[in-house]
DNA sequence: GCCAACGTTGGC
DNA sequence: GCCAACGTTGGC
């Protein structure tokens, strides 16, 4: 049982919309380090939604690993923004995994607040210059981010 | 919209 | 294997 955070652009796909839909496949993540970790990632393991790119960045909620990694069809699919000429179904080079909403947070934790707590100093998500959008959360700070949360 | 930082590509 | 050029990310 592990702990990750992955980040989503809200205007793409949001906690909004995995709360409506319940389970989604986790897709469009075209990055190698970030794919290791998504092929880390085990039914089970708990992770946080992440809001990038908008108006109010931060931890947006909670969702869990209903499936383990397995390749991302958008790579083999021409009209998808995510398609990858050098996939083919025999040869994959990208994953996805399925997620299931958990929790909502209202308001969400807003970055500010992360990069303001001494215990999450050693996140990817807070150090400069960092765009990792698959990473692995330690239990302390998994911890320390549901606190801030006031859970 | 700006721009700094990063990852990937491709010529050599 | 190097590295410049390019495209992308993501906060502000």
């Amino acid at each position: 049982m592990a702990y990750w955070l992955l980040k989503s652009e809200p205007s793409v796909f949001s906690i909004d919309d995995l709360e409506q839909r319940g389970i989604s496949l986790w897709d469009g993540v075209r990055n190698y380090q970030a794919r290791n970790f998504l092929r880390a990632m085990q039914a089970g393991d708990e992770a946080f939604f992440y809001h990038s790119s908008c108006p109010e960045p931060g931890i947006a909620g909670i969702m869990t690993v209903a499936r383990a990694a397995h390749p991302d069809p958008t790579q083999f699919n021409p009209d998808s923004p995510y398609h990858d000429p050098k996939s083919s179904p025999d040869a994959p080079r990208w994953d996805g995994i399925d997620v299931c909403f958990s929790e909502k947070f209202n308001p969400v934790i807003p970055l500010a607040a992360l990069k303001a707590a001494p215990a999450l100093a050693g996140l990817a998500l807070v150090q400069k210059g960092s765009r990792l959008s698959v990473m692995p959360v330690s239990a302390a700070e998994w911890k320390t981010i549901r606190k801030l949360a006031g859970r």
